[in-house]
DNA sequence: CTGGATATTGCAACTTTGTTGCAAATTGCT
DNA sequence: AGCAATTTGCAACAAAGTTGCAATATCCAG
């Protein structure tokens, strides 16, 4: 079992500064169960950030393994946060599945369940397989 | 075995007007042997028809099931042509991989990969399940 | 605790991507 | 050929994302 780690050392384990927009934002994937796009972020903040900074900040958590992209069905960028040992290794191992309710829109990392194999024909090597499934959530 | 049918048949055969886009943008797929973006189609046309025009037919053959749209890890959006039992029963049955190659960038559709089965924790009831395989392909 | 090097932010300006309304042109049909 | 219906191009706009740079905040050594 991993231990929680506060916002400020998740933060510092990365080697980043500690600043206002870094620790709301952080806040904000660690309150809410899905996933979230750069705009939700923006209205959740209330617009306190400037936008330039709202993508910055998304773009380091990636490139840090802190948080990681989700591809969706209609081609909208959403992040949610990796699990452990992305930021400590320094570089994703997210290779879990991923669900779209089609009801209430959360997008929700399973992330107990493993991307499954899949037989490509010859020639094609596989280093990352991305399962998005869309369907009716737990909650709906 | 399905017979190769001409681009107007396939327009005719949607009720669609033929319009030197709409057989212009269908030759462009069937040359293709990868999914095409928006931007591709531009600038394979020449920029000869108007960016809403070709907004406007890749939307009209979604809807018509002769194209399907592909989520992609970097989430641009691409399109690539359907099995013709998609545009038959007019709705999508593309339930096959598809593969990003990280070299020559070409996404191809795996038609004979079907995609597999995903064992869901309680609650989740799944429709489409969507599997996007990054790595190398067969011609690099 | 403070000064100053370094990193981060906000702003402005710009690019790319996608949408909408409407008039002009094209298509399909008689 | 003529006419109704569909499609296209244009203009104007909105949303999403990028870049350079000056102002500000953070961190660390002294
Ligand atoms: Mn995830
Ligand atoms: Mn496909
Ligand atoms: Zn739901
Ligand atoms: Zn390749």
């Amino acid at each position: 079992m991993m231990e929680t780690i506060s916002i400020d050392e998740l933060l510092r384990r990365n080697q980043l500064s500690i600043t206002d927009s870094r620790k709301k934002i952080l806040e904000l994937f660690q309150a809410n169960n899905g996933a979230m796009a750069h705009s939700d972020i923006e209205k959740k903040t209330d617009e306190k950030f400037d936008r330039v900074t709202i993508y910055r900040t998304l773009q380091t958590f990636v490139e840090k393994g802190i948080i990681h992209t989700i591809p969706t069905p209609d081609n909208s960028v959403l992040y949610a946060l990796c699990k452990d040992d992305c930021s400590s290794t320094g570089h994703h191992h997210d290779n879990h599945v991923h669900f779209v309710c089609d009801n209430c829109n959360v997008t929700y990392c399973l992330d107990s369940v493993v991307s499954p194999e899949v037989n490509l024909p010859g020639g094609f090597k596989p280093k990352v397989i991305d399962v998005v499934v869309t369907g009716i959530c737990k909650n709906c």
